[in-house]
DNA sequence: TCAAAAGTGTTCAAGTTACACCCATGT
DNA sequence: ACATGGGTGTAACTTGAACACTTTTGA
């Protein structure tokens, strides 16, 4: 099937026309991230104050509205910078709510993004401007408008997508042992993992690579440092490897 | 988790208030259908002829501007009753799409949606005002803006989801013969399924009613004709049953 | 009576789960 | 020397894949 844009051209006489679709009403489009962190056991939420009304001062995702002449990704990607001062990090378009009631300020279409980071501190995340704070997703304190159904869908979804893709690396700092990656998974999938059947099956892969160094922040022994190896996971999806927890 | 609405109610001084946000650009927002059905062997696609400028007469997926008031699921019903008349249909939000060059017409954010309908007649979807076509998904025309784009990721969508949700029936008609859900399969995932294997694992499920009845249209000894039970199924869901395929 | 599709059962391989023992080291 | 968490191997089981024979009936 062909997927290019699109084999009809925009014809040159278009281009400088008044724009089309006049008297068509126009809406509010914005854009809200759920910004998620693992540390040790938890899987957390970063939230935010909310700086104007309506609800000033609760407690909601971070958002904004879409600016003129910029993308969807782009305005999360912003959004996200804005907030955290990370650049490099996974983002993923989850949904669009766009019920005519769920914002009393106006009629708000949102769309939701999910964001993985590596969990920075708190006071690192303010960047000045917001007043941001880490949260056991478990145990969040309510957020305005539909914001809790939206982080009730994320993490459904982040849940469902860790099985498939490699993406519960961008929750860990680029070196992590395998019990730490252990228990990422536990805190996504709710339920305990085997550890050795773990070590197994995420071994077997051949996606990861055994750095020669150690981890003794949670054992005498010491727990064996791993980076995810994206080069070779690309390699071998080109192969018809996939991924699979 | 509380996924409720919210917590935070409206306070009441603010129904009345004028809309907040003001100064924030507005955007069009379109919903368009990927509308899906099934013939024999081969996965279909409704397609239309365009009625306005831009790209008039050219092939497109069938949508519409959201209106004020109204809801994007409503919309996405709506669109779908206008071109074919059907208003009991699986309906389901795909992606929302907002380059910002997407449309040469305006800058408009689409939301697409699949639905999947059991085959009917071409000249059945005009309802007068359309004319609509079903093409092979394989063998479609290419199609205006990011059209052919929709079409791809809602056809692997499509095939994702079908894996996990008893969503195949809603293809095909009420009743339907276990040679023909999998044909319908074999359509979605474009390989071949062991017939006995096949048959094996949809009647373990124990959620299709054998009817008593038979199809003789594609042999001398007729193929049983069944019935997706849907109560037996959600009450199976309710029992930590899950749907696979 | 035979061709063509439909229905059913068995066997084998692969993947998943359960589980036990040894290792390294700071105290 | 021992307590604690980390590393590995093996057996039982479940699931999915491969495959062959019998049944029905219109032509």
């Amino acid at each position: 099937m062909d997927i290019s844009n699109s084999s009809v051209k925009i014809p040159k006489h278009l281009k400088d026309l008044p724009k089309f679709y006049s008297g068509v009403e126009k809406l509010l489009i914005a854009v809200d991230c759920i910004i998620f962190g693992f540390d040790k056991n938890n899987l957390k939420l970063l939230l935010f104050k909310r700086k104007v009304q309506p609800f000033k001062d609760n407690w909601t995702l971070i958002g904004s509205f879409v600016r003129k002449g910029e993308n969807l990704d782009q305005a999360a990607k912003r959004i996200l910078y804005e907030a955290t001062g990370l650049s490099e990090v996974l983002l993923k378009q989850l949904f669009c709510y766009g019920r005519t009631d769920r914002d009393p300020g106006d009629r708000v279409i949102s769309i939701a993004y999910y964001a993985l980071i590596p969990l920075i501190e708190d006071d690192e995340c303010t960047n000045g401007e917001y007043k941001a704070q880490w949260f056991e997703v478990d145990n969040a304190p309510s957020l305005i408008l539909d914001h809790n159904e939206m982080v009730f869908s994320a993490r459904k979804k982040l849940c469902e997508n860790a099985k498939y893709e490699p993406i519960g690396f961008e929750l860990l700092p680029q070196k992590f042992t395998l019990p730490q990656l252990r228990l990422l998974y536990e805190a996504l999938f709710q339920r305990k993992l085997d550890r050795r059947n773990f070590s197994k099956k995420i071994l077997s892969m051949d996606i990861l690579e055994k750095l020669d160094e150690k981890d003794k922040s949670t054992s005498t022994k010491g727990a064996n440092l791993y980076r995810f190896d994206e080069l070779k996971y690309k390699d071998k999806l080109e192969n018809g490897f996939y991924f699979k927890i």
